[in-house]
DNA sequence: CCGGACATGTAAAGAGTTACATGATTCC
DNA sequence: GGAATCATGTAACTCTTTACATGTCCGG
C-alpha cells in the first residue's frame, strides 16, 4: 500500500507527468522505493479516479501527448494520515543470505565470485550516495525538511557501508571454507 | 524465485511436512525469507510435480495426515545451480523511509510515536539474534557450516543494530522540527 | 514522409497476502 | 461424542514484473 503515497510525495514536492515521474523514481524516491512506468501509469489512473489527484487542465488528454497531474487536498489528507498511522516493520528478505544459507548445505561453488560483483555494485551506490551528500547537503543548511531529508540519505549510506563491510568480510571468509559436498553426499 | 529454493534449503537441512516448514519458517530461514503456511504447501505441490522432492512413503496421502518430503537429487542440483548463478540485488524498498520523505512534506504530526515503536521492535530482534548467536554459535566451533551460518547471523545481527541507531537518531531529531504544513499550505 | 525518440498505456504472468474450508487426532 | 487443535489445502485478491501496443513529435 505503499506505492500511491510515493507517488503523491513525489507529486507534492513536484508536480509531474507520469514519464518525469518514471524518471524521478529512477534516482531520488527510487532510492527506497522503486516503480516501473506501468505501475505509476497505472496508479496514477487509480489516484485521479479517487479524487487525491488531477491532470492539470492545460494538456490534452489524448494518448501520446503529455499529461501532468498535481495533487488535491484530499490527497494531500490522505498523505498525512498514511504517514502517522502505524505499519508494522517488514521482515527482511534478502535473496543473498539465503544463498548462503543454501551455500552451507550445497556448497559455495560459484557464489564468491557474485559476491565480489555485489560488493562492486554497493561501492558504487555508496559513491553516489556520498555524491549527492556533498551537493544537496552541504553543512549549515538545516531547514525541516533537509534535515529530515538528509535523516534518509544517511540511512541509505550507512546501509550501503553495512553490505560494503559485510561482503568484504564473507568474500574473506568463503574461499578457505572446504566444500560439503565431499562429506555430505 | 527464492521461495522454492528457500523450501529445498529447508529440507535439505531436514526432511519436514508442510507444518514443520512453516515453523521453521517462523524463525531460522524466516529471518531472511519469510512464507505463510499458504505458499508453503502450493510451492511443495509445484517441487514435488518438478521432480525436485518427494514425499516419504511412510505416510498416506489422505487430507488431514502429515506428509514428510525429502530432496531429490534434481532438487539438490536446482539449488546448487541457482546459489551458483549470478542475481542483482534488490533495490532498498522501505516504508520507514518513504513515509519520512512524506512527513518532510505534509508534516511529521504522528509520526515520532511509530518511530519509537519500531525502535523498540528492533531492540526486541536484536535480543532474539545475539541470544541465538550465544545459544549456537559459542567460540571455538569453526566447521565449514558453523562459519557461513554465523556470517548470516551477524548481517542480520549488524542491520538490526543499523536500524538501533538510526531510529534513535531519527526519534531525537524529528520533534525539534517545526510543522510544515504551518507554511506550505 | 519516414525513422527514432518520446509518451502513455494494455495484457498476462508471477509472487505474496488474506480469508476461508476440510479432514484427522486428541482430550475431556 | 463434542470441542479444540493439528494439518493440509482452496480461492480470491493485490502487488510487481515483463513484454508488448499505440500514438505523437521532430529531424532529416
Amino acid at each position: 500500500m505503499s506505492l500511491p503515497h510515493a507517488i503523491l510525495t513525489a507529486l507534492l514536492e513536484k508536480p509531474s507527468s507520469g514519464l518525469d515521474l518514471t524518471r524521478r523514481f529512477d534516482k531520488s524516491i527510487g532510492y527506497f522505493w522503486s516503480a516501473t512506468h506501468q505501475q505509476i501509469y497505472r496508479e496514477l489512473g487509480r489516484l485521479e479516479s479517487e479524487g487525491h489527484i488531477r491532470a492539470l487542465p492545460s494538456a490534452q488528454p489524448t494518448r501520446g501527448q503529455k499529461k501532468s497531474y498535481e495533487v488535491l487536498p484530499a490527497g494531500r489528507a490522505e498523505l498525512a494520515r498514511w504517514t502517522a498511522a502505524a505499519q508494522d516493520p517488514k521482515p527482511l528478505r534478502d535473496a543473498l543470505l539465503l544463498r548462503l544459507r543454501a551455500a552451507a548445505v550445497v556448497g559455495t561453488a560459484g557464489l564468491d565470485a557474485d559476491l565480489s560483483r555485489h560488493l562492486d555494485l554497493h561501492r558504487r551506490q555508496l559513491a553516489e550516495y556520498e555524491e549527492i551528500e556533498k551537493r544537496d547537503f552541504p553543512p549549515g543548511n538545516d531547514s525541516a525538511q533537509a534535515r529530515i531529508q538528509h535523516l534518509v540519505l544517511r540511512a541509505g549510506i550507512e546501509l550501503e557501508t553495512f553490505w560494503i563491510q559485510w561482503l568484504t568480510e564473507a568474500v574473506a571468509e568463503l574461499p578457505t571454507v572446504t566444500d560439503p559436498e565431499a562429506r555430505t553426499s
